[in-house]
DNA sequence: CTGAAAGCGCTTACAG
DNA sequence: CTGAAAGCGCTTACAG
């Protein structure tokens, strides 16, 4: 199915009279070249089929690599995805390509797909890193040479870090979501999900702690309940909220995965989300808001980080940020939804499902 | 930031004492060098940072491309986003690397994203292919060489076809599905979403046509109702499955995305669905199993399909499969849920959240 | 306006 | 077991 040689410079040079430097030149859109001359390679070049061979060229002109590389957790994530969608539309409309690799959560893994990667000489990398990276191991793979920017997580050991960074206000998030709850009359709220080790995961968890402290109240440790970012797990460790008596009454989930796992964790447990039972996320994927209840959650717009992800990465390259690290901190609002009932024994009960944003 | 210049070969070969030629067998694992030398290259390639340049190495030796070019029509969409993850899983396992593009349903966008792919001379193309894509056009782009696999759609005017093809079963979903609903006492059955002219909607209408046939049913035009596959456009277009009287009490829908717009349109119009109305997709995406009510729905399994899809090419790469273009077509299965209540009318109208399979 | 030559970082015969 | 030379497909000075 592949028997053909590939068409060069050279046949289309040759099929013209020409010599490979003029060819090369009409491909450049170069102006020296007479019109005439760049008429007839240019009918040539369709005739031949021809194909540019970035590789070839980025070897003699460094500036024609054009390959952006994405590393993400898991691809099959909704949140990573419409991410991955926005930093691809941003690429594509710059015209640069996107080099994909997903870590599934493991630095091993990470390890592989990253030394992989490379070797294909992208331009750039934006690396959403798995739980316990290590900068000095990340820096021994990667090299020196290529442009990082880090998404959402920092790393284990990284000071000041010297990489640029784009981050969701983790704090700020958690903190408008707990206090959503306790202007609903909740008291006893937990944070449920993540590991406590992840930056995104013990920024959030400040966060919470903030709007209780605000509101004189010191968490239970038993509130604060650690499990893998998935659907799955969340369900699985639902129960783990109601060992204590009293239980809390709503929860701060670490993201929507786990939002909407509880929300099936509950119902398992024959309680109502939003009825009986608070619940707000974080992400604002766009199954939340078609959940049953919909969601209150934290929306970040994931594919409108992905496009500023790619900006970023692009002004960088262009030379358009300053030498040193660049930190960008994107806001998050607070989006309000029917999963986050009044408390029980609070004078907000009669609206079972709040609708409105808290006063 | 990056400011240094790249360590070559020859930067190795000259620490060491060597040859560019010895230093590139030690990289290819080449068992003719001395091991004393081997480890004295491996060293000094570690000291220094070494990271190979697979491009340069491919100018030479054509079988160092290790990338593989996917192209899909939006990654937000959970259906491609799985198949995706599982085309990148197959591919890193076997040490490739994804190039990633996206057409968003556009012809025109999907030129342009495969035109600037194919310049990164990847091994070969995975392609869901917009709607209305034309063999000629993309012959044209993607040149002669390219190894080419077919995902989920034929093209326009592409009689026998001489790409592979990985399809799914849809006449055989779509009939699953449409019997499922007969089974439980349906007889005005719509076939909602998709565009007739695609292929994989046409197929499917005939798969439902099959069913109803058998049933001795002919389907009023008036059930056939069509609309972008998205959840939004199949919201807006749930009205139109009311406009005559009698309605039909249930629908095929042409995937996921269109089945959980209908129920959302559904609760708009005052309706349940799962107990007014039937609805059954197609895909099973992980969103269905959490719906509400849980979607039947005709398993696909989007990540299997990815692994497969990827291991077809790279079979394809290694010259196992036969120089004929190769079709599959991936069976798939009817996925019983609560979606799917008996008819008003049919005897079966006591249990109102179907969770069996049909007898 | 166009061409001959050198070179990007690698690999491949071919010698030794 | 190791090296010198040529070449993959392009671009870049430098001549003319």
């Amino acid at each position: 199915m592949t028997p053909q040689r590939r068409v060069t410079l050279a046949d289309i040079a040759a099929a013209c009279g020409l010599s490979k430097a003029t060819v090369s030149m009409v491909l450049r859109d170069n102006p020296q070249v007479h019109p005439n001359t760049r008429a007839r390679v240019r009918a040539e070049l369709d005739r031949q089929g021809y194909v540019y061979h970035r590789g070839a060229a980025s070897l003699r002109r460094a500036g024609a690599v054009n390959a952006v590389a994405l590393v993400v957790n898991d691809l099959a994530n909704p949140f990573f995805a419409e991410f991955a969608a926005g930093v691809d539309a941003a690429l594509a409309e710059a015209g640069h390509v996107l080099l994909l690799g997903s870590t599934g959560e493991s630095v091993e893994r990470q390890h592989a797909v990253l030394a992989s990667l490379v070797e294909h000489d992208p331009a750039a990398l934006i690396l959403s890193p798995a739980e316990h990276s290590s900068a000095a191991r990340l820096r021994r793979v990667l090299g020196a040479r290529l442009p990082v920017l880090l998404f959402n997580r920092r790393l284990d050991g990284d000071g000041p870090g010297d990489w640029d960074y784009l981050a969701l206000d983790n704090r700020a998030g958690a903190r408008l979501a707990t206090e959503h709850l306790l202007a609903r009359g909740h008291r006893a709220i937990a944070f449920f999900g993540g590991h406590r080790d992840s930056s995104s995961c013990s920024e959030r968890r400040e966060g919470y702690r903030d709007a209780l402290a605000a509101a004189g109240i010191t968490p239970d440790p038993a509130w604060l309940i650690e499990c893998a970012p998935t659907r799955q797990e969340a369900a699985r460790q639902t129960p783990a909220l109601f060992v204590r008596d009293p239980a809390p009454t709503a929860a701060v989930c670490y993201n929507d995965a786990v939002a909407l796992g509880l929300m099936a964790g509950l119902a398992a447990c024959g309680r109502r989300a939003g009825a009986d039972f608070a619940v707000v996320g974080f992400d604002d994927i766009a199954e939340s808001a078609f959940a049953t209840p919909a969601l209150t959650t934290i929306a970040t717009e994931p594919r409108a980080r992905g496009l500023q992800a790619a900006r970023l990465v692009l002004a960088r390259l262009r030379g358009e940020l300053p030498a040193s690290p660049h930190t960008t901190i994107a806001p998050v609002a607070l989006q309000v939804r029917a999963s986050t009932a009044a408390a029980p024994d609070s004078p907000l009960q009669s609206s079972v499902q709040a609708r409105g944003p808290a006063a």
